[in-house]
DNA sequence: AGCACGCCGACT
DNA sequence: GTCGGCGTGCTC
């Protein structure tokens, strides 16, 4: 409605923050201006959710990032549709951790925000049309066509139509111009319909009144009255037996979920009358799905070594942001953490936990719980988004002063962080490979810290390089932890050598003599054995024993990995699978037969060999569910199993006193990673998994399996002298331009032609080695797979100088130069992809 | 990323 | 002629 004096608004607020930049989560890298309706500027906020068209029919759920007066001068702004937040979703710091994180891992704030944000806040939106009631079908002003009339029929049937609805009526896609005609013709609505996906679960609960609670003599003379009235005697009776309120009423205040009352049988409408009669009430709870737990255990009580630790820490936090704890395994590092964690909590500041993602479904939450009760919250990745969104709120309203969480719990909205602690810094699993934002959990929470202005504790029995060299030049406090927990002694180190065994025939499906004696040994003591196989980049396949064929994916360079359970090969890429031949596709023999050893095949090979051992199996089959990976754990701890092989996950959580036998299967596949990190993974991973033997009275055996027993890394890592171990390996390098000397940049160039996705690439390296600082660039070489999804890909790699400069530098060009290069016509249809510190 | 638009070949 | 293939450009 044009009011007598125009649109226009001259109060000096308004007219000075009628614009917003809203974050919305598409991959372009910028934010998009939007028009602040008049009617909703008092309800702007920064961090709010807010509805917006994007596009022609998109309606998306976007992040205001900025509001201030700058008319967009080259279009007309759009106006805000709606806003979801009284209170923002997202606050002020969360949003320059998002800039910050967009600019460093080189991604679009749009990206961040889709990591970021639960997909339980986002909305889902969509279009519907419904018939215009206002509109004569029989007088219309304008003829229709034959399309635009069976839309009409259409609605005539039913009130509304999604857009999906009326490609289907029509058959066909593209139906917006016909809708388009449509509306001008004001034959038909078009209305918008955004609900919020998220719906707590709320739960129906009946209790007693209050009369019977305190009155022990009415609840009596209730009983006579019921005596012939057996269904709701029965009632009372099973709610008594449940809710004990004789020992303390207190518990009649909490109640009964209303379905576990019933569930025996009971009728709801016997029910019903007891709540007419006043007996029951009923009413309604939000449930809360992590689960109320009160905090049960006090924090055990530190030992002196723990107690000296918790005071270094401090004394390092006074002057420094980050501190190293170089704990060995089983030297009680959650105990420090617990005693931190409680001393920040106390202060009024939050605190975060980071775990890997195996570590986290285990022991140590339990522990926690034990201790925080319900104002800790679990953040993680095998939760519902329902789940996730509950913590998120409850990090919002103040209900979780403390979050355990995996690598997205970063982005948690915190206010007031105090202390982010990072158990197992070490771990791979803190990167993010795919999608964007490719970040590392780590490096990224540092940075959290420092917005926070709050402290960070790295914690891990075998250091990553960064953070040693860190320590070591004095950037992070460092503190160690010697002494293992109940003075168990650390493990014995043997190597089998199964070249020589192999020679005098010993070997048996694949096992050393040593192997099979020590399992044999650890049996007899009625004790159990852990067998590791390293997974990454080695899976089984399946090979004609004739003409050497492999099943190959038809879209990927790999070989199809054979799944013994399904019977099936897959493709670990993308996830291409087909049922296992009978005979050879090339040749027609059926002699095929399984290569490479996974876990699977170790398993099969053990209990022929020990048929009398109880066998288990721990690996992403195994553990595909959500309590799949708590169920091998409990059964391994109650005994129920003899044998336990797995991967990486065995590493983590497993803390049995029978362990004594620790068997790496094949050794030199973690030696021949090929990466400069391989020797530090080795040492960390041949390191953790022996952790794990021994851990009580026993003195624990690790048996590591080899062909090449000389090798210089099992010297190295049999001595158990990391820093020793660390300065050998620094000083390649350094030699060779590696981390922690330079920063590393890595961008794939993806095509699916391969000369022009290597040309591509050419191009790319030509610009990148334009860029004026110091640094070095690799590549492009073919991808050590060279087709991902029937996509050719180039990988190039730029090492930097490390200094702040350099990298912004650098990346400010990099982004423009992948602009250009995407605006040349033959590279249009190139995909690039840049990981920021890649590991 | 999606998605609409536009220009071209295949086929009723 | 119409359909739908894919290359191109845009999203506030």
């Amino acid at each position: 409605m044009q009011s007598l004096f125009g649109e226009e608004d001259f109060s000096p607020q308004t007219a000075s923050l009628s614009f917003a930049d809203v974050i919305l989560p598409v991959p372009i890298p910028r934010m998009f201006t939007y028009k602040i309706p008049r009617n909703l500027l008092s309800e702007i906020q920064i961090g709010a959710r807010v509805i917006v068209q994007f596009g022609r029919k998109k309606i998306l759920t976007g992040i205001i990032g900025k509001v201030h007066n700058k008319a967009p001068q080259a279009y007309e702004a759009k106006p805000i549709l709606e806003i979801l937040d009284i209170q923002p979703s997202v606050n002020p710091l969360q949003i320059r951790f998002w800039v910050w994180m967009s600019e460093y891992y080189c991604c679009h704030i749009g990206e961040v925000m889709f990591a970021a944000l639960p997909s339980g806040l986002r909305l889902s939106s969509e279009s519907k049309v419904q018939a215009n009631p206002n509109f004569d079908r029989e007088n219309a002003p304008y003829p229709m066509d034959e399309r635009e009339d069976k839309i009409l029929d259409a609605l005539e049937q039913n009130s509304e139509l999604s857009y999906e609805d009326c490609e289907k009526v029509l058959g066909i896609k593209t139906i917006h111009p016909i809708l388009k005609s449509l509306v001008t013709k004001e034959a038909i609505l078009i209305f918008e319909k955004v609900q919020e996906k998220y719906t707590p679960k709320i739960e129906t609960r009946v209790r007693l009144t209050k009369d019977f609670v305190s009155d022990r003599k009415s609840l009596e003379t209730l009983f006579e009255e019921l005596a012939k009235k057996p269904k709701q005697e029965s009632i009372l009776l099973k709610y008594l037996r449940d809710v004990p309120i004789f020992q303390s009423p207190k518990l009649n205040e909490k109640g009964l979920d209303k379905a576990k009352l019933l569930e025996e049988g009971d009728s709801e409408s016997s029910l019903k009358t007891l709540i007419k009669n006043g007996v029951f009430e009923s009413f309604k709870q939000l449930i809360n799905r992590i689960g109320e737990v009160e905090p049960e255990k006090e924090a055990a009580k530190l030992s002196r070594s723990q107690t000296q630790a918790v005071q270094e820490i401090k004394g390092h936090f006074e002057e420094k942001n980050t501190v190293l704890l170089h704990g060995i395994t089983g030297s009680g590092k959650t105990e420090i953490y617990i005693q931190l964690i409680q001393e920040v909590l106390e202060s009024g500041s939050q605190v975060l936990l980071l775990l890997p993602e195996i570590a986290l479904t285990t022991q140590i939450v339990n522990r926690l719980q034990q201790v925080f009760g319900s104002k800790m919250g679990v953040y993680h990745s095998k939760y519902s988004d329902n789940e996730r969104v509950e913590v998120w709120n409850g990090v919002l309203s103040g209900r979780f002063s403390f979050v355990v969480g995996v690598r997205s719990s970063i982005f948690l909205p915190f206010d007031s962080l105090g202390l982010i602690i990072i158990d197992e810094e070490h771990e791979a699993s803190f990167k993010q490979f795919d999608p964007a934002p490719r970040f590392q959990a780590r490096d990224a929470a540092i940075m959290l810290a420092y917005f926070h202005q709050a402290k960070t504790l790295l914690g891990s029995a075998t250091p990553s390089f960064e953070s040693y060299y860190n320590a070591s030049k004095g950037k992070y406090g460092y503190v160690q932890l010697t002494s293992r927990f109940g003075d168990s002694a650390l493990p014995e180190f043997h190597l089998a050598n199964l070249a020589a065994d192999r020679k005098k025939n010993l070997l048996k499906l694949d096992s050393s003599r040593l192997l099979r004696e020590k399992i044999q040994e650890a049996l007899g003591k009625n004790e159990q054995v852990l067998i590791f196989q390293n997974r990454r980049g080695y899976s089984p396949y399946i090979q004609c024993e004739d003409c050497g064929w492999t099943g190959q994916c038809v879209q990927c360079d790999v070989s199809l990995t054979y799944h013994q359970f399904a019977e099936e090969l897959r493709c670990h890429y993308c996830g291409y699978k087909e049922k296992v031949p009978s005979s050879c596709p090339a040749c027609g023999s059926t002699q095929l037969s399984t290569m490479g050893m996974g876990t699977e095949r170790i398993e099969e090979s053990l209990t022929l060999l020990f048929p009398e051992a109880r066998m288990g199996r721990m690996d992403l089959d195994t553990t595909r569910s959500k309590y799949g990976y708590q169920r091998i754990l409990d059964e391994f701890g109650a005994g129920q199993i003899d044998i336990l092989v797995g991967t990486q996950m065995i590493t983590k959580g497993l803390d049995f006193g029978r362990v004594t036998v620790v068997g790496i299967w094949d050794g030199d596949r973690i030696l021949n990673f090929p990466d400069f990190r391989a020797g530090e993974r080795a040492y960390q991973q041949i390191t953790q998994v022996a952790g794990r033997a021994g851990r009580r009275a026993e003195k624990g055996q690790v048996i590591i399996q080899t062909r090449n027993p000389e090798h210089s890394l099992f010297e190295k890592v049999l001595k158990g002298d990391y820093d020793e171990f660390f300065r050998q390996e620094l000083i390649d390098r350094k030699k060779f331009f590696y981390p922690p000397y330079v920063k590393l940049v890595k961008i794939t160039t993806r095509h699916t032609d391969f000369k022009k996705g290597e040309k591509a690439a050419i191009a790319l390296h030509r610009e990148m080695a334009k860029i004026p600082v110091k640094k070095i660039v690799l590549g492009p070489e073919k991808g050590l797979i060279g087709r991902i999804k029937n996509q050719y890909q180039f990988e190039s790699l730029i090492k930097l100088e490390r200094s702040g400069a350099t990298q912004t530098l650098f990346k400010e060009k990099l982004g423009e130069i992948l602009q250009e290069l995407q605006a040349i016509p033959d590279f249009r249809s190139v995909r690039w992809i840049v990981d920021v510190d890649p590991s």
